[in-house]
Order: C-alpha cells, then structure tokens, then sequence
DNA sequence: GGAGACGGCGCC
DNA sequence: AAAGGGCGCCGTCTCC
C-alpha cells in the first residue's frame, strides 16, 4: 500500500512534454498570500509542482522556467484542487486559456457529494479517499516566508501528488450525471467567472453617502449610550435592559421580535430604526471602499461556484450579491459604466418558479407561466373567484404562497408571516394546491426523499437526516439548483461566444438570477442580443417544458439596469 | 491580538 | 424564536 509520502521529486525540470493521453496534476505554491485576496495580484511565486503518475514529481522553483512548463502541459489533461486559484495566478506570467480536459478535484467532490460532506479541502479529500492525514502546518509558513526550503518542497510535491490520486478514485465513482453537470455547467461557469472584470464604482458617490450614514449612526450610537447606559450593538445588553427597564423578556432581538413588541414599546422601534443605519454604517461604509475598491476604482469579487449546497455560486471579498437595493437603491446607483461604455444586464423572470414548474410537470402551473400574464394576480384571482387587480392584498398572500410553497413553507409559517390565523392559511395554502394539483404531488414526493434529491440538470443535493431542515431542503433544493445551474450554463455560454475581438469578456456582476455586462456603447445591440439568446439557450437547456422569460436593460448605473 | 461562535441582516 | 431555502459580512463576546 502506497502513502502519500512515497513518491520521488525528479533532479532535474523541465518536465517532459506530456502527451494528450496523460493525466497532469499541478499545483502552484505562493509566498505572501493573505486571506479575502486569494483572487487578486498578491503574493509571488513560490514552486510548482508536476506530476503525471502520482508517484514522480517535478518541481518549478523559479519563475522563469514557467515558459517550459507550460510548453510541457500544453497538451495534456489537467488535475488540480480549487483550478482558479492556480489559474489565475499562473495567468500573471503565462497564458491559460480555457481548456475542456480539466478535473478540479474540489469542484468535483462538490459535485459528488455536495450537502453530504462540508469539507472540499485537500486535507479532507485526503483523508477521504486516500486514508491519509496531511500535516498543512507548512502551507501557513508560505504566508510569511519569502525562500524556498526543502520541507516546502516536499510539501508542493505531495499536495500534487494527493491530488492525482484523490482524482483517479473520483473519476472512479463519477458518472455519467456527474460528468454532465461538471463539464456542461461547473466548468465552462469556472472558466467564466475568471474573466469577469471588475465594476466601476462611483467612489465619490458612495463616499458621501457613507459619511452621512457613519454621523448618523455614530450620533445614535452614542445617544443610546447616554441615554440607556448600554452598548446597544450588544445583543445581551439589549435584553438586559428591556427586561430591567421595560420588564419584557426577549426571546431574541431579531428584527421580527422587535417589530411584534414595538406598538406597545417604542423603543424597541428605535432600536429598528438605529439597525437599518447601523448595517449601512457598518458593512457598506467607508470600510468598503477602502477595503475592496482599488486603485483603478474597481472592485474585483471572488466567484465561488457551487459554493452552495444547492449548486448556487456565492461571491465574496466582497460578496457584491447582497448589495442593498430595497430601502437603499443609492448604494447600486453607486455601481457605474466607465467611460464609453454602458452597463447592459439580463434577468430570469420567476427563474425558481418556472423551475418548480419544470420539476413537477404541472400543466396548469406551465400553461400560467406561459400566457405571460402577471401570475400572482392570476392565481389570486381563481383562488378567490373574482377578479384580483395589482395592489390588493390577496394578490401579495397569493405571492407569499408561491414563493413560500418552494422553500418549504408550512401553513403555521404562512399564517405568521402573513398575519391570518392557521385555518385561514390551510384554506388558502389547499386552494393554490387545488390549482396545481401535479405541483402537490411532487412536493408530497419530494418530502419523501432520505438520501438526496436532484436538479433539473441531474445535479445530486445530498438530504443530511439528522437535521430537521431536511425536508425544506428537499423541497427548496431543487429549484434552486436547477436555476443555479441555468445561470452557470449561461454564463458558460456567454464566455465561450463572447468576441473578445470586440472588446474583452465583458461581465461584472451575477446575481443568481441576473447577469450584468459593461460594455463599449458601440457594443451594446450587439451584446443584449448574445445575453439574450444565452440565458434563452440555458433556460430552453435546464427547463425545456416551460416557457423562459428574460428581461434585458441598459443604462449608466446599477440602478438603472435591475 | 487572533480565532471561532453567535446573533443579526443585506441580497436572491 | 419560531414550522421559509441559500449565502457572506459585521460587531460582540469568549477563549486562548
């Protein structure tokens, strides 16, 4: 039996050149890497490691030699852990274009067990499949050393070699439903999110904005100190105080708590009101800007695909999928084309609802979601037998139903949160079921499911039993990951057609279900039309029983394109 | 002074 | 806080 620590590092580089028969693990090594920068220009070039038999290692000490390294890779099928990472390091001294014959053994342990496992770190896949323990204490000296010594070495080397292993026994279990979703819809999104370029924010703008905001908070701030002699930030103060002084006790302070008591105590309404501020102050202030906007005014996020447990991408460093737009529209008005150019954006129409659809067959709900009518008004209105127009409140209760039915909503939940009593939410909750009656029954099938459930792409979210949310899961899981995996192949297929004649690849931003571009003006007609007709493509690709619908805009700013 | 847990909250 | 899913970031608090 083989450990990790048998291999043999070779005298000599280059490596040979590898044929397109091989298989090739490599592995970059990085000195002065600091964390929330993993995916910018930072640090320099340590070693790398090759290897194309998991048992012979050659190993790059020198950042000149990178030119042979990749004449002899050129070819050759790769492996590495966390591909972008490496890539977009490599791409600092040499070219990596896009190549189909990559196997990222992150992304593919994603793939494979997703919601069953938590760790995708080598260390775990290690001991996973090659019943290993790898010491990293030596991956956090690259940190702050600046030569190479020969543990360090060693350490590159075998990384390379536990990733050629780990990738022999994962293509083992891979099949033919892994491989569709890790090569038509992880990977070319991989490739993708590498070339997304930076957007322009309006530093200016936002600078103001965030000073107002930080005089404002910081002023409440400290008249709640003077006032109430505490930290209000503190959530174990706050309920302190409210039972000393208000004698109520206070399960938590979460904002719908707070709201239920507020008519009676108008402090817990300030305490609402010093929130909103708070968050503005706190996670989209002046620290933002000086955290993530840099020289050239940009800000350059991270793309994690299938970071989520149901196939989504998540962003961060910073997470621009969260940037406020619903009491605050200001901060995206923030987020601008540059010179010349114009922001053009694309977003699914009910993305996760028309995937539900899909998912559960349901004619009636297919036939709805087609006739383009406005669906919630629609459903409002042969619940209740009359006609619904916009802004009545039955048409909101009949949204609620829609979107809550996909995550899992329970008719205690639907009664909560709409304020109606618990028969008042069976009724309404068994006359949308009534509608769609295929609906019910997939969703009656779905909480049944213990093992795992699956995306319309054929993507495996794995069920964890022993957590009460498992039926939620099972029931949300699916649409959200077919959509995620709409968006992914769209973007997949943006990237690939794009014209980089035209003006390089042009995305700044995705979020779920809206994909947004900055492009020269001259380009705009022509990018709307291929954004249109890839997020069509993808939605025809993910969920061809029902209708995609896709909203294309442009405009100077953020705001003007959502 | 850093790491991690927790509560809270921004978005889809 | 709970009988609504998925994230990442902030501040507080605790521990080392």
């Amino acid at each position: 039996m083989k450990t990790i620590n048998d291999f043999i590092i070779q005298p000599n580089i280059p490596s040979p050149i590898f044929t397109p028969d091989d298989w090739v693990s490599i592995d970059i090594e990085m000195f002065g890497m600091q964390r929330g920068k993993f995916h910018r220009p930072v640090g320099e070039f340590a070693c790398l490691a090759v290897t194309n038999d998991g048992e012979r290692v050659w190993v790059y000490k020198n950042v000149d030699d990178l030119g042979t390294f990749w004449r002899s890779i050129e070819y050759a099928n790769l492996i590495l852990q966390n591909a972008s990472f490496d890539v977009y390091h490599l791409r600092r001294w040499i070219p990596f274009p896009p190549r189909e014959s990559l196997h990222d053994t992150m992304l593919v342990e994603r793939i494979l067990y997703n919601g069953y496992y938590e760790d995708f770190s080598l260390k775990a896949l290690a001991r996973r499949y090659l019943k290993a323990y790898v010491e990293k204490d030596v991956a956090k000296e690259f940190e702050k050393a600046t030569t190479l010594t020969d543990d360090k070495i060693e350490y590159n080397a075998r990384d390379t070699i536990i990733q050629w292993r780990v990738a022999q026994e994962q293509m083992k279990l891979m099949k033919k439903s892994h491989r569709r979703v890790y090569y038509e819809v992880d990977l070319p999104a991989m490739w993708a999110f590498l070339d997304f370029k930076g957007p322009l924010i309006d530093t200016e703008r936002w600078r103001q904005i965030a000073e107002e905001n930080a005089t404002t908070a910081e002023c409440t701030f400290n008249k709640f100190q003077e006032k109430w002699g505490i930290n209000v930030r503190s959530v174990p103060q706050l309920k302190k105080w409210f039972k000393e002084y208000l004698h109520i006790i206070l399960e938590s302070t979460g904002a719908e708590v707070l709201d239920s008591v507020s008519k009676k105590h108008p402090e817990a309404q300030e305490i609402l009101d010093y929130r909103k501020i708070e968050k503005r102050r706190s996670t989209y202030g002046l620290s933002w800007l000086k955290k993530y906007v840099e020289e050239d005014g940009r800000v350059y996020t991270h793309y994690d695909p299938s970071r989520a447990e149901s196939g989504r991408t998540a962003s961060s460093d910073p997470n621009l999928q969260n940037i406020p737009v619903r009491d605050t529209p200001v901060f995206r008005e923030c987020f601008i084309a540059g010179e010349g150019n114009i922001l053009v954006g694309g977003d699914y129409a009910q993305q996760e609802i028309r995937c539900a659809a899909h998912l559960s067959q349901d004619k009636n709900l297919i036939d709805l979601l087609a006739s383009g009518r406005d669906i919630y008004s629609e459903i409002a209105s042969m619940i209740h037998g009359e006609k619904v127009e916009k802004d009545d409140p039955r048409r909101q209760a009949a949204k609620s139903v829609v979107l809550g039915t996909i995550y899992g909503l329970t008719y205690i939940g639907m009664a909560r949160r709409e304020g109606m009593s618990e028969e008042e939410a069976i009724a309404l909750m068994d006359n949308f079921f009534d509608l769609f009656p295929k609906l019910r029954d997939w969703m009656t099938n779905q909480q049944r499911a213990t093992e795992y459930v699956k995306t319309a792409m054929g993507r495996k979210c794995w069920l964890n039993p022993h957590n009460s949310q498992a039926i939620r899961n099972a029931l949300n899981s699916p649409s959200q990951g077919s959509a995620a995996d709409m968006m992914k192949i769209a973007v997949g297929l943006l990237h690939q057609r794009w014209d980089t004649n035209l003006e390089p690849f042009p995305a700044i931003l995705q979020v779920h279900d809206e994909l947004q571009l900055e492009v020269k003006e001259e380009n705009a007609e022509c990018a709307k039309e291929l954004l249109r007709n890839c997020m069509m493509e993808a939605g025809e690709r993910v969920i061809p029983s029902v209708k995609t619908v896709v909203d294309i805009k442009s405009g100077r700013h953020w705001g003007d394109v959502h």
